[in-house]
DNA sequence: CGTAAAATCATACGATCGTATGAGGTCAGG
DNA sequence: CCTGACCTCATACGATCGTATGATTTTACG
């Protein structure tokens, strides 16, 4: 971002570099007006262009970036592999979030109050680094943590 | 896109419109060249930067870019089945969601407004007769139409 | 017994989600 | 030209989510 400001300023300064060398043309050999703002048009408009472009596909970052890091993982089926010290209620809460269940059906599977499976739920987010339920599902995935799709 | 040409072409008759009448300033009282020039670079300038912007946030459907409906396609590792009828755009939220992405992240991804996003995924969410975005991950997953967990 | 981990519950608040409605704009095909 | 499918955007509203804080109870263990 910084470097796009620089490189701006750089073009600034050869542009200025340019409007007095066309200057001295304007004057010495009579350029037309209209050339001499075409050519000034037709440089910020390409200026223009880049800097936009600059701008605008610089640090579109801001992605996916889940990466977990699991390193053995052998689990054939259902050893549902525990990489993040989760306690057994919060690896329950984790399961029934991956099967599309809000909060309040967990609670009511659970027998447990709202409050209880949201406490949970935060506690499993914290431990597994994650900050939606989606992108739980996704690490729980990765590393066994949930039984396998029977689709 | 022809829409875009069309502005384009109006902003070029404004700047032309603009330049006589600065022209006529110029030579009736006298106003600074280097004015003058400013601020033909000015609109030039952000003129480049709508074009750049236009010309690069226009049809790119930049990231993912998972093949709508088509046939022939029939990826050895991504078939991509549709079962519900989505559209493309649909389909790219769709799988963005299932990454793990907040719609405000997915926005940005796919260089359209919060509202856009809100508008297939609620389309989508319909068409594939779910509540949530866990369970249309479900969905999806067990009938093939996102990418296959890599893990 | 004392302690630590776990489970339970409550309240509050901001953020995000999902739906509904309406309104253009684009584009392909009849 | 008109139409339908698609994409885009806005506003509003209620529901749900996620966090923070604090509290009580249960359970296991030394």
């Amino acid at each position: 971002m910084a470097r796009t400001v620089i490189i701006f300023g750089i073009c600034m300064a050869v542009l200025v570099g340019l409007l007095k060398w066309a200057e001295y043309l304007f004057f010495a050999r009579d350029l037309a007006l209209e050339a001499y703002i075409g050519i000034v048009g037709l440089f910020c408009t390409i200026l223009g262009g880049w800097i936009g472009w600059k701008l605008t596909h610089k640090n579109t970052g801001s992605v996916p970036t889940i990466g977990p890091q699991n390193e053995e993982f052998t689990s054939a089926q259902f050893p549902l592999t525990n990489h993040f010290n989760l306690s057994p209620r919060e690896h329950e809460v984790l399961i029934l979030i991956s099967e599309g269940l809000s909060y309040q059906q967990i609670a009511d599977t659970l027998n447990v109050s709202l409050s209880t499976v949201k406490t949970h739920a935060s506690n499993l987010f914290s431990k597994m680094d994650v900050q939606r339920r989606t992108q739980a599902v996704m690490v729980a995935q990765k590393n066994g943590l949930i039984p396998r799709m029977k689709g």
